[in-house]
DNA sequence: GTTGAAAAGTGCTGCGA
DNA sequence: TCGCAGCACTTTTCAAC
């Protein structure tokens, strides 16, 4: 009787408990949250590999302490472009400025929307001087420096 | 001859290139980390150990895909106060809605700059309209809504 | 501070239920 | 499909340089 492999495509609760324990913690071994959550580690394996295909999960990475490296400014960019279409061309320049960690493209007042990390006041001077400023198709900026970071976590999966 | 501990508190170059391998990829395995710098896997172990006892180190964390976990809205917030000396108490109360995973209190337009994840856009207006405009204190808010994540990157340790 | 190797713990694979 | 057990690998520790 032929059968369709049923590939298991969804993301059950086991899943997202899984998800859970390991965006807090992702050196979280497998043993210990299958202890946790009563099932054999191969199970915990199996399934980080099916999320792993189906891309839930992105990969890991080591979350650092920016000030700790002598980075102590973090400020938001609105950036207004002439034209909307400039988008593509302006996101490529863009790239090139390594200050930016994170960039949206936006409804409301700005087109662009960005995120940046600076040494200091003058380090973000110069990157929105020389670097921001000259790209083409920006018409001006407004910039929002954070002077504290209150809240920063993952969505939560409940 | 009594000798203060070094303690050696410093970060070198090594620490700087572990850490840049290390934040593109949280699961390079140590021995790989050391063949590529051309020291010993034991010099990791302590420079890591070193680097997380100075909080350089925060932690490392999962990195999903949101939109998979059926998350599809990223906004930005910018939040009005009537004043400002009402944000320990804001920040209090919007840290209790899970949607926001960030959260700054900001120079600029904006008293408190915020990151928010949702289901939809039925979900967003529900904690706008439900969770955040109900918050005492806050004013007004403007969103901004991210069509498009073109950048996500760590600071490049160069 | 660094090295190299030994010891402990974790991740991976195949077999059985 | 899940759970168990053995093997390979990584992390951790430690004495010596």
């Amino acid at each position: 009787m032929p059968h369709k492999k049923p590939q298991n495509l969804e993301i059950d609760n086991l899943d997202i408990q899984i998800l859970s324990i390991l965006m807090k913690n992702a050196t979280t071994p497998y043993t210990e949250i299958a202890k946790e959550l009563i099932v054999s580690g191969g199970t915990i394996h199996v399934r980080m590999k099916k999320l792993e295909e189906m891309g839930v999960i992105k990969g890991a990475s080591l979350e650092v302490n920016p000030q700790k490296l002598g980075y102590d400014i973090t400020a938001f960019l609105g950036i207004f472009l002439e034209k909307g279409s400039q988008y593509n061309e302006a996101v490529k320049q863009l790239a090139a400025v390594p200050e930016i960690v994170e960039l949206h493209y936006t409804t409301g007042s700005y087109s662009i929307f960005a995120k940046i990390v600076c040494h200091d006041t003058n380090h973000l001077r110069e990157v929105l001087n020389e670097q921001i400023q000259s790209v083409k198709g920006i018409q001006r900026t407004e910039t929002f420096i954070s002077l504290e970071e209150s809240i920063r976590r993952q969505i939560s999966l409940d």
